[in-house]
DNA sequence: CGCGGATTCTGAATTCGATTCAAATTCTGA
DNA sequence: TCAGAATTTGAATCGAATTCAGAATCCGCG
């Protein structure tokens, strides 16, 4: 019978239980006061019956963020859809980004924080995995767009591999993910549209790499506009 | 009398002591395992004492991170006064980076942990500012370099002011910091030297930035050649 | 010198929270 | 309905950061 079937998923559904308490809990209270035992009395079990399902803190942290990823990917996924040059969905990625980071900043706490020596290394190499693929599609889209765009004579990656080349834009998006994340840094700069800007050095990036069609540098008004664009044509449900 | 100056200095010492026996049980044992009580064993004193110095692990930590900036401010300063174009300067900053990078990984890991929600926010705010302001004169040697290169022709800023162009190879190099030193992420994408890729995509970025001379993507060796350059006439104290 | 108060050092005791595990409970299949 | 098997429970354990009451040391002065 499917009796046992059944239980199996009643546990997974408690697994999203457990990472949903945890979720609200650190938007509540913020990572640094995350207890597993607070987390466990949330959902109204006993901390064993959490540690059935995380053998650690960290194994928990990974978790979680495993299962936020979805929601990027999705974001991903549609600008890939977009029928529009190959160029402007790549920058359609990094506005994606730059929605979600505006939407979920605990997001990329968690992610700075699960990625973290400490945390990392602590956490089950299973859920480490399982982290990595779940965010896997945003890098595969990337892969594909680049596929297609030097398919299609938009881009020449004068003999990079597409890996090597993605890992241009994508540590301009982490490292700016980290700047924004870290309070007091950008106060020091006077910085305060970081994600504007990420956009337009994104787009000088590309430039740079060789991305067509070029765009003019000087005209801000045009990529405020493709930006704007982007979000009512393909992201407006992701809007704050 | 100076006795009580004399005194202060010994406890200043005293400060360099922890931070010094820190740093080795990290490099031997890893951030993970570091302990205040094995800390101020290492230097034959009471945990008490420690104590004195800082208020939490992670004050200690963050004093550590603030520390070993120096080395690195040293490296960057170098570069600045090298005889070169601006432009060329800039990659050497890239240089720098990679270099200080493969010879203490380790200060990027604690770095990246130092940054994070959990540890910064509990540093006590005097150190998180004395941190910010030991690793300023990265900041202040680049803003200068752009400065004269605006000054010279070499570099339109298109609007922005200094720190804000500067965000774009900030970024770029944090980014490449935290993907290098999240162990299993460049496995994945097959990337064996992401350091060479780095100065790679810093021209590239330059050259959309429209810094000038702009360099021709396509010449590899010239760019490798560039790099042993700096290597050599600059930074040949710091390798390892 | 030697003294009393101020300062600093000490490390055992406390605290806090993650983790464990023996006992209690619930489930399963016959 | 019953004997295991599987799961759940939460009090007990453990580990490490942090504290703090007393011990030791220092200082300036008579």
């Amino acid at each position: 019978m499917g009796t046992r079937e059944r239980r199996r998923r009643e546990v997974a559904g408690r697994e999203q239980l457990f990472l949903g308490a945890a979720r609200d809990l650190i938007r509540q209270e913020g990572l640094l006061n995350l207890q597993m035992s607070r987390v466990a009395e949330m959902c109204d079990y006993a901390v064993g019956t959490l540690y059935q399902h995380f053998v650690s803190k960290e194994d928990l942290l990974v978790a979680l963020a495993s299962e936020e990823a979805q929601e990027r990917v999705d974001m991903f996924q549609r600008v890939a859809q977009w029928k529009a040059s190959t160029r402007d969905r790549m920058l359609g990625f990094a506005v994606a980004d730059m929605l979600y980071a505006r939407r979920s900043p605990e997001h990329f706490r968690l992610l700075q924080f699960a990625f973290t020596e400490v945390v990392w290394t602590a956490a089950p190499a299973a859920r480490r995995q399982a982290c990595i693929e779940a965010n896997a599609p945003l890098r595969q889209a990337t892969l594909e767009l680049i596929d297609e765009a030097v398919g299609n004579g938009d881009l020449d990656l004068r003999g990079l591999r597409p890996d090597e080349f993605c890992l241009a834009p994508w540590a301009l998006a982490i490292g700016m993910h980290s700047i924004v994340h870290t309070k007091g840094l950008l106060e020091q700069h006077g910085i305060s549209e970081p994600y504007h800007l990420m956009l337009r050095h994104i787009s000088e990036l590309l430039n740079g790499l060789g991305w067509k069609p070029l765009a003019d540098s000087t005209d801000h008004a045009a990529l405020d506009a493709l930006a704007e664009r982007i979000c009512k044509e393909v992201l407006h449900a992701y809007i704050c």
